[in-house]
DNA sequence: TTTATCTTTGCGAATGATTATCATTTTCGT
DNA sequence: ACGAAAATGATAATCATTCGCAAAGATAAA
């Protein structure tokens, strides 16, 4: 697998908004987060990524996660019963649905919620500065 | 430390109402939790269980935890940046306030979200079963 | 209460996820 | 292209949690 110049540049230039460096490792596994419709842990980050980039180890998918971590382009997710899921930010914040027959996870977001959230932690003596809400559902019928 | 007849008849019976077996180690680590204030891990458990009941091992407090949990006798949260934390499973139910400078974790509860979990789990064909929010925060002032 | 069965326990080893170490390679401003 | 600083792969180390097993304990029936 191979990426076209046009996405590289993309994830490049992402990369350097974000201030931090760029090494083919950290491009290949922002590619890949960008590029995932599901929330994958690190091994399945790692396995993707060395299929566009062969060099990249486990280490450095780790290394790279807390990195963007901390850069705020990409999420950390513990959903109840397993290790660590991760995604690339989008624009508009979103909270997850996990559906306990498939441990899918779908994403929605809600205005009301949001602002209710904002209410209470400034009732308390907070300012919120982020948050999780996971719905654990089964799907009707 | 030592915990008195009606406290260790109030753990017994709670714990012949969850329909497991009654064991010391069971009754100390359940009386632990009934009266934590904070939200301790496991270990945290383990030291203070032991003070109660000295030949609790530390395999028994997992594994005891997990008994309880599946009772729904005691609820397990991953908050961000540490190992999983516990307490016991109160009447009503609430969400969390995480304070981002002290990691102090302080209760609330809000009707409205709630409500509006359920008017958005139903919209999307699920059936909510539970769910969890957390709000990471700072001090105003 | 004695017995018989099934469960729980402590210990220590095993596991699985994540992080640290370190010598080498790579990035990037000059 | 040069050099300082940062990132990398490989592997060891760490941390939380679970497992395996022989011994001890709980429960229900007699």
């Amino acid at each position: 697998m191979k990426l076209n110049q046009k996405d590289e540049l993309l994830i490049v230039s992402s990369l350097r908004d974000a201030g931090v460096r760029v090494t083919k490792q950290r491009v290949a596994l922002l590619y890949i987060l960008d590029n995932a419709k599901d929330h994958p842990d690190a091994i399945e980050l790692y396995k993707r990524a060395s299929e566009v980039e062969p060099t990249i180890s486990l280490a450095t998918v780790y290394r790279t996660l807390s990195v963007l971590i901390e850069a705020k382009v990409v999420h950390r997710h513990s959903f109840e019963g397993g290790g660590a899921r991760f995604e690339k930010a989008k624009r508009l914040h979103h909270d997850h649905i996990v559906d306990l027959n498939t441990g899918e996870v779908i994403e929605f977001n809600s205005e009301i919620i949001e602002k209710i959230q904002f209410e209470i932690a400034a009732e308390m003596g907070y300012e919120l500065i982020h948050h999780k809400l996971e719905l654990y559902c089964r799907k009707i019928n």
